[in-house]
RNA sequence: GCCGGAGUAGCUCAGUGGUAGAGCAGUGCUUUCGUAAAGCAAAGGUCGUGAGUUCAAAUCUCACCUCCGGCUCCA
């Protein structure tokens, strides 16, 4: 009987449970809401306050305790629709449910309690029929958390324990291993480990360092994207950092973006602020001549590093920053070239994300809210084009979407991408966006076929995103064992003993002549050691060099990756290595 | 910003009111070694910052800073 399509309502009927068991241990105790959720469900709490007691981590076991005791004891669920007013009086001590129970009303929905041995909750279900079907040993209490009622900040901030639960042990094992197995690719612990980048206190939060290590890949990530641009049609340009009060006064970010820019730099009686984006200056760019139709489309590419005030309690490592390089591009195109040019940087992100092995990816088309246009600018025909432009774009790339309505900015629909990484996780990581709005307030033309100034259209695009998040995000797919060409360090050359230095030598200069990044370990330590020291740094190539390859001219190698070890002449390795290299393996 | 937790050597951590500790890394010496840790030695600290309580504070109190997990936010 019990099915996976019922794992919801267990989930859902566990948060009943929790409710109940914290509810006899702290019986002042009021509830907030107990949804489920990705694999498995939460409960808000408001706990009685003055004697100062609070639930901490070291109590979810006692109660995790207490719910398995629950489940033993084959409690019913039962259902029963109720009016309003009995449902004031049955929580007329629960000042969160009379304001639900409110909201119901207000929608003249029914009102549906549930009954667990004691305890009573306002909720509309499903829930399971008895909890014996409940497998006791599938549920975890994970974590204690701070949540606003009605997710608002301008509530009060309830105590949220979350838990997860699936349909028997093993599936709840499954699930804890690659919670762990996630732990371990953590990029900020990674990125210390094989010195990669680091946050320092004093220079600033969200403000992330690039270490020669992490420096270097970040190097040959933007050779590889500023390569691909050059091959696409893209101009190169680059923009200061810092913009006048004018510049964001066309632009409007100062009347809708100020909270996101960091306050202004006061330079001779003028304000400047850090560029919170890259565009108004692209498009600075494009007024500085006039433009024929002939010289459009138009793609404006940079590295272009940008600074916005983001809140402290959302910092995170180099995923969640404060200054950031999004490898921006603008594209300026005439009306009839706008379908084309949305295929083209739709089909250039899949070419560029499948380079870094992304294989799975979730498409959202956000557009308008039909029921809010007034939001909006662009007539009703605007939109309805380039969303169908950005859609066909989208099955063009083989590609399936999803449409989120009311996800549209205000200016124009847009497309966001993200990626699956080898564990399964989602990242948002590219974005295609068309711009009814800045066009306007630039007043950018160009000069059409009958001589007539028309205004263009304007396409934002950014296929990495930033290059601190994209890194962030390669290190924990890779778990830090970089593929060939990204790796910082490509082979470690390892002397077994002082007297076979000359030769590691001779084979260091020629990897090096050939471009290739070695190092040479030639410390007075054991092979064992000096081998560790590569596989902790996750270097792809070892490569060790003692008496018998000197002897017989040829070098062992083992790729760290596979565990294969073989021996071929330095000219043969490079060959092969480059050949990796060139294909992105 | 809000709720909760944490901050001790470069890293990982021990230390609950009485002289600040270990392992690893780094340095020096010995060893010259064949695929995940050779041996010995010396060195390494404003115990996040500031104030307070105390004869005495890493330890207790308060404020602040930073980090971690969430919430909210991310035109």
């Amino acid at each position: 009987m019990a099915k996976e399509s019922n794992l919801d309502a267990k989930r859902h009927s566990l948060s009943h449970l929790m409710a109940m068991a914290v509810l006899e241990m702290y019986p002042k105790t009021k509830l907030g809401i107990g949804p489920t959720i990705e694999n498995g469900f939460y409960y808000d709490f408001d706990l009685p306050g003055g004697n100062g007691r609070k639930i901490a981590e070291e109590d979810l076991p006692k109660i995790e305790k207490r719910v398995k005791e629950l489940i033993k004891s084959k409690l019913d669920f039962q259902k029963k629709i109720i009016t309003a007013a009995e449902a004031k009086k049955l929580f007329k001590d629960q000042s969160y449910k009379l304001e639900l129970i409110k909201e119901l009303q207000k929608t003249k929905e029914k009102i549906s309690v549930y009954e667990t041995g004691s305890f009573v909750d306002l909720c509309a279900g499903p829930h399971i029929k008895n909890t014996s079907e409940i497998d006791p040993e599938s549920f975890k209490f994970t974590k204690l958390a701070g949540a606003y009622w009605k997710g608002s900040e301008k509530n009060k901030m309830l105590t949220r324990i979350y838990g997860i639960a699936f349909e028997n042990k093993q599936q709840l094992d499954e699930y804890l291993r690659i919670l762990e197995e996630s732990e371990k690719r953590n990029h900020v612990l990674l990125g210390q480990k094989l010195g990669l980048f680091m946050i320092s206190e004093e220079v600033g939060q969200g403000l992330p360092l690039w270490l020669p290590k992490g420096a270097l890949l970040r190097q040959i990530l933007e050779d590889f994207i500023i390569q691909k641009y050059l091959k696409n049609g893209y101009d190169l340009v680059r923009t200061p950092h810092i913009g006048s009060e004018k510049l964001f006064s066309i632009s409007g970010h100062l009347t809708n973006y100020k909270e996101g820019m960091y306050s202004p730099l006061e330079v001779e009686k003028e304000k400047y602020y850090l560029k919170p984006m890259n565009c108004p200056m692209h498009l600075m760019i494009y007024k500085n001549s006039p433009k024929s139709y002939r010289d459009l489309p138009i793609r404006y590419a940079e590295l272009g590093t940008v600074y916005r005030y983001e809140k402290s309690g959302v910092l995170h490592g180099l995923t969640r920053v404060r200054g950031f390089t999004q490898d921006d591009g603008h594209i300026i195109c005439r009306k009839d070239q706008l379908e084309e040019e949305i295929e083209k940087a739709i089909k250039l992100t899949k070419d560029v994300l499948e380079t870094f092995g992304f294989k799975d990816f979730r498409v959202a088309l956000s557009v308008r809210d039909p029921k809010n246009k007034k939001k909006y600018l662009g007539s009703d025909e605007l939109w309805k084009e380039s969303e169908n432009m950005l859609a066909k774009g989208i099955k063009k790339a083989g590609w399936d979407f999803e449409i989120e309505e009311g996800e549209a900015v205000f200016y124009g629909p847009k497309m966001d991408i993200k990626v699956k990484d080898s564990l399964g996780r989602e990242w948002q990581i590219s974005t295609l966006q068309v711009d009814f709005n800045l066009p306007e307030r630039f007043d950018i033309d160009f000069i059409n076929e009958k001589s007539q100034k028309e205004r263009p259209f304007m396409l934002h695009r950014a296929l990495l995103g930033s290059l601190e998040r994209f890194i962030g995000v390669l290190i924990e797919h890779y778990a830090g064992a970089f593929p060939v060409w990204l790796s910082p360090i490509q082979i470690s050359i390892i002397t077994v003993n002082e007297s076979h230095k000359n030769y590691a030598q001779e084979v260091f200069s020629l990897l090096n002549e050939n471009g290739i990044r070695a190092t040479l370990d030639e410390d007075n330590q054991t092979v064992g050691k000096k081998v560790r020291e590569a596989k902790i740094n996750k270097i792809p190539y070892i490569v060790v060099i003692g008496d018998k390859e000197i002897a017989a001219k040829n070098i062992n190698i083992t790729n760290t990756r596979t565990e294969k070890s073989e021996t071929k002449t330095p000219e043969e390795f490079i060959k092969d290595i480059l050949e990796e290299i060139e294909e992105k393996k």
